[in-house]
DNA sequence: ACGCGACAATACATTACTGTACGGAATCTC
DNA sequence: GAGATTCCGTACAGTAATGTATTGTCGCGT
């Protein structure tokens, strides 16, 4: 009985490499753990965590279930393992676009065009954040990184918004507001089409207000 | 074979009272199709729609699915009476808190303290809220239900900042700002305790953004 | 060249859930 | 109060999914 088996409920992606991965480079005569979290990706992100079948995976992949179960201990084992690289894959992400603080406005600026424009580019990156979420709700390990990411990613914004020299009393509530606005454009605009405009739109609000120029927005019967 | 047969996919909800109902009061001898959809919510607020089993619901309701397949066509008829029933109490919400117009200050307060502070007390709906979001990326038909309401939301929104004296230019950006941010603080803080000051710093700053009051986050460099 | 280990196929047992047919009890109608 | 109707129980068939045990097949090292 010998199973190599992933790190399962640790933390850390812990890259299972040691694996020989043959010489065969196109071919996918072998498949890796890998392999099978990317067709997971694709699954989760089509039907959520609750429709991931295993079965599907190995039709996707073109084996049968013998493989999964020497790649995974069982079906908890490959959700778990999910989460992991999905969590390691927000913080890299997070640690590309650290703000450098030489030009803030057009760091905020491309900030928003990643989290909002790129979005429906990057359908696939959406779907599966939005399923995590989902999953969160009824999963505590899943919430755990989910949190984990939420603080690291409205601590980023803290950063954001004091270089662009925000008074420290307002930068905790709107690198907050902005980050709940924007998974909240996410969410509602999941699966629409032509929201270019709106999304543009809250981009420009939201840059007018961080940069401290939303004073015009009444009519002026002060 | 005789049968009833609610609406199903038809839009409407179609009140289906033509029940006689019995005169037994309190003890669940007879169960009309609400009572269904009721257990039914519970379900889906806890587990999504992808775990809502009508073996679970009968055993909830103290029966066995006998009763359910007389009340429901089948699984899928369930769930779209459930979709109805959902779209239609959110625009009866819609039409109770509907602006006035003769304080719209005070509406706007009272509109964020439904949306985001009394989002933690009514636990259940947020949660089914939430989870037909979910199942609207995958169902067509929640996803047009969804849109409707999302819609009319964003409608009520205009109409608040138009009372409010906002210029037109800007009434659809402060709305559609304002609603993805309570979508999204929605689904962020779901399932966090201790959010209440957090929900409170949106508030107040969405209040000051939406009054104009909205030009002083810089620290004066302009 | 053979034997070992990584990887996959096959076959089997089990469980969970859906839908349907039919029968029975309770209640309304006349 | 007899019969039709409403509502629910029971029993059965069928499907889909998981997990496990066992066997089979590459390819590498020696």
């Amino acid at each position: 009985m010998p199973r190599p088996l992933g790190t399962g409920l640790t933390m850390a992606s812990s890259k299972n490499s040691p694996r020989t991965n043959r010489n065969v480079a196109p071919g996918k005569s072998q498949l890796t753990r890998d392999d099978w979290l990317d067709a997971a990706a694709g699954e989760v992100a089509a039907g959520g965590f609750g429709n991931l079948r295993v079965l599907t995976l190995a039709k996707k992949l073109g084996v049968t279930r013998g493989s999964f179960y020497w790649h995974f201990r069982d079906h908890e084992d490959l959700v778990n393992s999910f989460l992991d690289r999905w969590r390691d894959r927000r913080f890299v992400e997070l640690d590309y676009m650290r703000p450098k603080g030489e030009n803030p406005e057009e760091e905020l600026h491309q900030l928003l065009q990643l989290l909002l424009t790129d979005a429906s580019r990057n359908v696939r990156r959406l779907q599966v954040e939005l399923a995590v979420r989902d999953f969160a709700r009824r999963n505590d390990y899943a919430a755990r990184l989910v949190e984990e990411v939420d603080e690291a990613r409205v601590e980023q914004n803290k950063l954001l918004f004091r270089n662009l020299g925000s008074v420290e009393d307002q930068v905790e509530e709107l690198a907050t507001l902005m980050y709940v606005a924007t998974i909240g454009s996410q969410v509602v605009l999941s699966g629409r089409q032509g929201n270019t405009d709106i999304i543009r739109r809250i981009e420009h609000l939201v840059a007018r207000v961080a940069l401290g120029q939303g004073g015009s927005t009444n009519s002026g019967k002060e």
